[in-house]
DNA sequence: CATAAGCGATTGACACGTCAATTATTCCTG
DNA sequence: CAGGAATAATTGACGTGTCAATCGCTTATG
């Protein structure tokens, strides 16, 4: 019984190439509607989003929140206080720690851009989808979740 | 019939997310035990992949082939050439064209990637779902591509 | 209370992607 | 055949992501 018995088929090969490759330009579609229609990225989105619900956060409990690694938070962070979209204060508290907290004018892009990324959403996952598909797509992303999360 | 109606609902909602959040956590996991295991990253394993079947090639063709922009892979041939993986050379009928090919060093470490790269996708991928699921992920792969490929 | 350990956050170096501009060559058309 | 349009490929600028190192502050411990 040779080892590669245990490789994927051809059919199970197929079948990951195509999943794994429309799933990336999904997510790719999506996230370049929402930065050309609303001037904020998937991570700025992110972001603000975390922010909205809770309106100031330690950057640490931001990261863990979003689920980003806090060396990427920062620059991230970073990047979008240099556009005015975020601000960062001093903890009184902790003088390590550092609040992050929107921006009048980040709220404002925030706000413009939950109906426009919501559109596509709808129009490039769910509309593409019967309400049968959509239930087996959440079904197998619970099942490879769990996959992924075991040893 | 406010506008938001056509907007997704809560479960619609869950279930992108699930499956956005999901299928990027795969694709990261199994590039990672790619490289961690083999050296070679996602886009260097694609570009080895397309060379294997052609040995050489115009670097327009292999773009193509791959289905990248071409900016992309002159970015990546001049990171994989720096580490010896490939060599440019120049195309004799049309000077403003190169030819890739592999190098001895680049199809040894492709050859020696092949096994572990299709060992994670059937641990990651495969043994994670049931044969029914794998066919519905490629059912819905292919429902999302051709919405995708519209308008 | 000194100091080492630990924690919060940032930084720097580098890989990867996109877009727009550039270079060099070939092709086409008057 | 001259000169501009099209083509092959590269480049530069910049956003994004990871990893390892660092810096400053807090806390626990002897």
């Amino acid at each position: 019984m040779p080892g590669n018995r245990r490789l994927p088929t051809r059919d199970q090969l197929a079948a990951w190439r195509d999943f794994i490759e429309t799933t990336e330009a999904l997510r790719s579609r999506v996230g370049g509607r929402l930065h050309d229609e609303t001037g904020l990225s998937p991570g700025d989105y992110s972001v603000m989003l975390a922010l909205s619900e809770m309106s100031e956060m330690r950057s640490s409990d931001l990261a863990a929140h979003i689920g980003w690694e806090r060396s990427r938070l920062s620059h991230h962070l970073g990047r979008m206080e240099r556009r005015g979209l975020i601000q960062r204060e001093d903890c009184a508290t902790d003088n390590r720690g550092a609040f992050v907290r929107p921006t009048a004018a980040g709220t404002e892009a925030f706000d413009a851009a939950t109906v426009p990324h919501l559109k596509a959403i709808r129009e490039l996952f769910v509309d593409a989808l019967t309400p049968a598909q959509i239930a087996a797509a959440a079904e197998i992303a619970a099942a490879l979740r769990t996959h992924l999360d075991q040893p």
